[in-house]
RNA sequence: GGCGACGUAGCCAAGUGGUAAGGCAGAGGUCUGCAAAACCUUUAUCCGGCGGUUCAAAUCCGCCCGUCGCCUCCA
């Protein structure tokens, strides 16, 4: 089955067809180094990650460009706030970037261009835009000339008068046209700049997009990604932009992720309920993040709260028990013969079809839920064998081997369950443990007295024992091999 | 005002023409001294409402109701 993709320039979804046999060319619209990163931006760099990965996966070999975008005003006006030089902003919101997206287990795309490198790339694009009159010169700014271009907003599929008769931006006066954007800002006393045919200035917002695409990608290429809310005005001035000044296509295929809510309302900084990828990650594993962002489709908006985080903490945890399962019934004994119990059986036909589904799932535009789904139901037919067959022989042991390879293989691409699982367990288990008003020495005393009293069969003891680890949250699993203990 | 998206069980969430994945929570059972975990069974005669197309619709079309987004910087 082929690749399907829901492409916003045409509202449908596609069959996936590279320009070049084997390879993809994409870009993905990073972000403005201001600030920190909040789960808004987590989320749209990890659905991107996840899409590399996948196409690579499936063996195309990827050119991945992310930029930086690292002049704007929003970072003058951050270095004026905080008295220091606008490039110290940049460089500093640039490293807690990269920080965060390590810490979210992104793989390195193949570029990461900065838009004040491309300087020269963009002045370029800006004169021959002129040259074709797409654009003009006012006052030391350039801007772009819409009326020039007739598939203006062809990507939002909106027109220009609906546009200027809701409009709510104040109109410039030396505008032609109201819609025009600004390819060129002319810069005031004190500001930034780079020299240039009109003066002293810095590129505008879009401008930089199409000079790097253009100059990693080529004029045409596969796939541009970013957030919804970059379809206008961001891309659409792209499209403008690059296929005015080429004279060829832009973009193939537009995918856009869809945004994350805070309670069910929209995340924004003017009704402060934005949470930053560092204080989410305080409290919440980044696997756990991970497996949250990808538990529904990324076209889809997705509710950032307590009790859907505690669930998908929940749904990780028990894959990762569930692997935990693999990894001891494989490294344990094994016995000769190939009979098959009805529960390994069940489980050879789930090991044998997941690959299958989770191909099928990603090829119908990145269906990471279903993917996931598939997990689930793999993952049971492990606990069942774990439950019910007490003996690993030959033939059972490679069932579990195939299974635990088809889980890394869904792992390296969505990017979870990667760790080794007892490692992962432990890890959380740490993590809740250090919030506990209790030590690990008391916990551990207190279940070596419980034991005794078991063993004396001192029941109402041991039950008192469990009921007070339990009012501070410590569950006990007892098992033929001894006590151990959790985090409720 | 213009454009667009969405509305599936208590909750989260797949499913775009063939008779409702998966997870969380709940109930019953197995196991256990009792629990927990795990496993088994179970939980939507039905997919916001009303019409229409079709042999057949959650899935296509129309209208209505509701929620949300974009139109200003935004992932």
């Amino acid at each position: 089955m082929a690749l399907r993709v829901y492409n916003t320039l045409t509202g449908r979804k596609e069959e996936f067809v590279p320009l070049e046999p084997g390879k993809v060319k994409m870009y993905v619209c990073g972000v403005t180094v201001y600030d920190h990163c909040h789960i808004g931006h987590a989320r749209a760099n990890v659905v991107f990650d996840m899409i590399f990965r996948y196409l690579k996966y499936v063996g195309f070999d990827v050119t991945y460009v992310r930029n930086y975008t690292d002049i704007d005003d929003k970072i003058i006006n951050r270095a004026n706030r905080d008295g220091i030089p606008w490039h110290e902003v940049s460089r500093r919101f640039i490293a807690e970037f990269d920080k965060d997206m390590a810490s979210l287990g992104l793989e390195l795309p193949t570029h990461q261009p900065k838009a004040t490198e491309h300087i020269p790339e963009i002045i370029a694009i800006v004169e021959r835009l002129q040259e074709k009159g797409h654009a003009y010169a006012v006052a030391g700014d350039v801007y772009f000339r819409v009326a020039t271009f007739a598939d203006y907003l062809k990507l939002s599929k909106r027109n220009l008068e609906d546009m200027q008769a809701g409009a709510r931006v104040e109109v410039d006066e030396r505008k032609e046209n109201p819609m025009d954007f600004a390819l060129w800002k002319g810069a005031k006393p004190g500001e930034p700049s780079w020299e240039s045919p009109w003066g002293a200035g810095r590129p505008g917002w879009h401008i930089e997009c199409s000079a790097m695409s253009m100059k990693f990608l080529g004029e045409t290429f596969d796939i541009h990604g970013g957030g919804k809310d970059l379809v206008f005005p961001h891309h659409e001035n792209e499209i403008a932009q690059s296929e005015a000044a080429n004279g060829s296509p832009f973009v193939n295929y537009w995918l856009h992720n869809g945004f994350v809510n805070i309670n069910s309302e929209k995340m924004s900084k003017s009704l402060g309920n934005f949470f930053t990828i560092k204080e989410v990650l305080e409290r919440y594993d980044a696997e756990v993040l991970r497996f949250f962002l990808l538990s529904a489709h990324y076209r889809s908006p997705i509710d950032f709260c307590d009790q859907n985080l505690t669930e998908a903490h929940t749904g990780l945890e028990r894959i990762y028990k569930g692997l935990a399962e693999i990894h001891r019934l494989c490294d344990g004994r094994v016995a000769a013969g190939d009979s098959l119990s009805d529960s390994g059986r069940e489980l050879e036909e789930k090991v044998t079809a997941i690959g299958i589904r989770f191909r099928e799932a990603m090829d119908d535009d990145f269906n990471t839920a279903l993917a996931i789904a598939g997990l689930f139901d793999l993952i049971r037919g492990v606990n069942r064998v774990a439950t019910e067959d007490s003996v690993v022989n030959v033939r059972l042991h490679q069932i579990l081997d195939a299974a635990r390879q088809a889980v890394g293989d869904v792992a390296r691409v969505l990017g979870i369950f990667s760790s080794v699982p007892v490692e992962y367990l432990g890890r959380i288990k740490s993590r809740r443990a250090a919030a506990l008003e209790i030590s690990t020495e008391e916990i551990e005393e207190l279940i070596a007295q419980r034991a005794l009293a078991r063993k004396t069969k001192d029941f109402r003891r041991s039950d008192e024992i469990r009921d007070l680890l339990l009012s501070r949250n410590i569950v006990l699993l007892d098992s033929p091999a001894g006590t151990t203990w959790g985090v409720k």
